[in-house]
DNA sequence: GGTGATCCATACAGTGCTGTACAGATGATG
DNA sequence: CATCATCTGTACAGCACTGTATGGATCACC
């Protein structure tokens, strides 16, 4: 049993970057051999092509965005609204996971060409947002308020990083937390 | 003065439409020309290069969404509320425009790489988000409370279409609907 | 019917990637 | 020290696209 290299994971996890980076068009085989300062020789050793590359960032992804983040979240303890607050600020930053929220952007615009990822990131929204509303539901009575609580945390979490607005003399962290209060409390 | 038989703006139209389905990385020229049955043999007497066709594309766009958007929801007249709900039927439908919601995911995916294309997005939101702060602050007094509902407005707007979420017994336009209504009244 | 503007087809060289084939290099283990 | 699994480098054929060059084709207008 000889020491792996560069083994199955770095390749996966140099295709995430430049997925997260570039888009799925940006992980080009090539490219990821000169990030990781070898040649193509050993990548085919690894993957039968690039589409099995695509298929195994993928899992990773979904391990990552999903348990990954739940676990981190819970780990900490405390009330549904404490967690809430955890969970926002984790995926803001994308603290310790392989991933963060532009390659969250990256699995949706590739979605969009790609039924099989489509199918994928169903699943991992339906997870998440099971998971909202699990906290949501602990001190929000109204099945209707949940909903809604939970359709906006989600929408605003995507829609505010792509959102390129100036508000004036606020600053947009001012913003966020004026919104996250709102749907929080 | 002979009839333009495919001219500039029949590649631009082309141009936009795959941008819009497959993103910035699908507007090949051999490809465009393929969809609109000739070569790209008339496409290099437009163009110089496709670095001219896509920045042509962006103006094309950016009039679309801005004085085209506004243009139309003025031209109906009535109040605020009116023409808010206005604003949100021809946002989600790309009624008689150019371009659709896609076009404009695809543009946010590209300004990741391109820091030309964000500024120009930078400026589109901008201009966007203004107006909804005028029709916001006809009646809503706290400047406060418009910000939020402005920026709510502008990433459900975003957020919604990239979630690919099931809402359980209610569809996704129940849902929306909800939000709408807790948003402008 | 000739002219000039506008567009189109074709051929070519070049680039950057893909996947295949295969001959090694490397290092833990027996 | 030999062996074997685990990688790596190199070379090759192929594909899809880019941009250039050039000789037409088409059509409004005089």
């Amino acid at each position: 049993m000889a020491v792996a290299r560069t083994p199955r994971s770095s390749w996966i996890a140099a295709g995430l970057r430049a997925l997260t980076t570039g888009g799925v068009e940006a992980v080009r085989i090539e490219l990821l051999a000169q990030a990781l300062g070898v040649t193509r020789g050993g990548f085919y050793w690894h993957f039968t092509d690039r589409q099995a590359l695509l298929m195994e960032m993928l899992d990773a992804w979904e391990q990552d965005v999903t348990t990954g983040v739940i676990e981190k979240v819970e780990a900490g303890g405390g009330d549904a609204r404490t967690r809430l607050r955890r969970l926002f600020s984790v995926a803001a930053s994308g603290d310790g996971l392989l991933t963060d929220i532009h390659t969250d952007f990256a699995v949706r615009d590739w979605s969009r060409r790609d039924s099989a990822v489509a199918e994928r990131l169903r699943r991992v929204d339906n997870r998440r947002m099971n998971y909202l509303r699990r906290l949501f539901g602990e001190f929000c009575p109204d099945p209707d308020e949940v909903e809604v609580r939970c359709t906006l945390c989600f929408t605003v979490w995507i829609g505010n990083r792509l959102l390129t607005v100036d508000h004036g003399e606020r600053t947009p962290a001012e913003v966020m937390e004026l919104i996250q209060r709102r749907l929080i409390e």
